[in-house]
RNA sequence: GCGAGCGUAGUUCAGUUGGUUAGAACGCCAGUUUGUGGCACUGGAGGUCGUGGGUUCAAGUCCCAUCGUUCGCCCCA
């Protein structure tokens, strides 16, 4: 059906009810939820940052050769001449409110967690989209390696309550701006002499951003690959320390992880750690999340040296996961009370009393039609109400009201004045 | 940005080698009980076959374009 004004490309709404677990509200807030209650647990407050920032902060952040800054920003020019990009990341508008807030003076080290749209120029895809939905963490003010551990932890814990249990841990240390330089030269020097075996994209790599060649699927790049040194060769003591150290609490803590020397993140700001968190069970969208540290972030965009470690997640991609994984979730709630009102002086009552029960704190529904008692009643059915209260213009007239529970079918007859507290004595339905 | 597939009722899909009023299931609405749900039965509403153009006596069925979507590449959440 041609639509007149359908919604934009790479976009979705979330609605109740929704086929598509990614375009279910119920389920979308309910993995929000969980993530504030695992933030919360592991000491973690929430932020929230504009849509928008000044482009500087992105490009300079994130680096104007990756993908993201080079092609996928929705950027935009003020009336006033400023140029602001809808944000494609949280980790730089997070430590932008650090520093503008002053939130280092507070002592000791700052753990936020946020929850927002994110905005990319891709090309559209299921699990892909322009406009999505991310959770993330960021904590600030420590390099310890005990932090990261945190983070990782909290990330798996995420998953693992939501009910996604076959998950994959890549780790790796990409080292620090000077080490990773230190081995850029290497890999250069080692695959010069294969560029010309590399495709277009790899030699474009080669070129622009030499780190990324690692990302490579071509088969015949990672045979050449295979043989190339690796940056843990090049890592200084102190990173070598940090990750050796965050290796042993990992094991310690009993959490499983796969070592991927190849492993490098879209942003040119990690330093040390960098992880992602794959759903083997997906398909090209497989990454579920990922993080790292990146130690010069904070002072890069004007704050005080502060070094930080974060992670991300997509809430599409979780729910997509959760979908494929056929992973039972909570159904939304459903009413107490289903008022049904048959006949014109009942209306009134009626109406009076659903307001009564929802002061109480009463979760209760009626039907607006005026239909027929069997259509409101088929309505108390499909609502999944406990209770079905039964108001004609016979139970005005008698001041009465019938109360049918309709898990058991059974029925009585109670004073209407006390419809309100009988209610709230038996309860909430026990689902 | 590249390659490929798909686009028919609210949803999932059928629609034979192009040919009369485009079908099913589920959902929705109503009835089978003069005031009572879930099951069953009956009936009903709902589609200018994504859009635009072309070929043809005739197109949902063929061609082109366009938009959307899906899969892969790329990238990443």
């Amino acid at each position: 059906m041609p639509l007149k004004y359908p919604r934009a490309k790479g976009t979705h709404d979330f609605y109740p009810g929704a086929a598509a677990w990614e375009e279910d509200s119920y389920r979308c807030h309910y993995l929000e939820d969980i993530f504030r209650g695992v933030s919360n647990l592991y000491g973690y407050s929430e932020i929230r940052t504009p849509a928008f920032e000044p482009t500087e902060l992105f490009t300079r952040s994130i680096g104007e050769a990756t993908d993201i800054v080079s092609k996928e920003m929705y950027t935009l020019v003020t009336k006033g001449g400023d140029s602001l990009t809808l944000r494609p990341e949280s980790t730089a508008p997070v430590l932008r409110a650090y520093v503008q807030n002053s939130l280092y003076a507070t002592g000791g080290v700052s753990k936020l967690f946020y929850c927002a749209s994110h905005f990319r120029y891709e090309r559209a895809q299921k699990g892909r989209y322009r406009q999505h939905e991310q959770l993330g963490v960021e904590a600030l003010g420590a390099d310890d390696p005990a932090l990261d551990a945190e983070v990782i932890a909290l990330a798996l814990a995420f998953f693992r309550r939501i009910g996604i249990h076959n998950l994959r841990l890549k780790l790796n240390s990409v080292g620090s701006l000077e080490s990773r330089d230190a081995y850029l030269v290497a890999l250069k020097e080692f695959v010069a002499p294969h560029l010309p075996e590399f495709s277009g994209e790899g030699q474009a790599r080669f070129e622009v951003n030499p780190l990324r060649l690692l990302d490579t699927k071509n088969a015949r790049e990672l045979e050449i690959l295979s043989s190339a040194p690796h940056l843990s060769a090049f890592l200084t003591d102190d990173e070598r320390l940090h990750h050796e150290t965050l290796i042993g609490y990992l094991t310690d803590a009993g959490i499983d992880f796969e070592s991927d020397p190849f492993l490098v993140r879209g942003f040119d700001y990690y330093t040390k750690t960098a992880f992602e968190i794959q759903s083997p069970d997906l398909g090209a969208q497989n990454a579920l999340g990922g993080g790292g540290r990146y130690n010069k972030l904070v002072e890069a965009i004007g704050g005080p040296p502060t070094p930080g470690i974060g992670f991300g997640l997509g809430i599409e991609r979780a729910l997509i996961a959760l979908q494929a994984l056929a992973v039972e979730m909570p159904s939304p709630p459903s009413p107490t009370a289903y008022l049904i009102i048959q006949g014109l002086a009942a209306r009134p009552v009626g109406i009076k009393l659903l307001s009564d029960l929802r002061a109480a704190g009463i979760a209760a529904e009626t039907d607006y039609g005026f239909r027929s008692m069997k259509a409101q009643m088929r309505a108390a059915d499909k609502a999944h109400a406990r209770y079905a209260l039964i108001l004609g213009d016979d139970e005005v007239a008698q001041n009465v009201i019938q109360l049918k529970n309709l898990y058991d079918s059974w029925q009585h007859t109670i004073p209407l004045t006390e419809a309100v507290e009988w209610l709230s004595s038996n309860g909430p339905p026990a689902r």
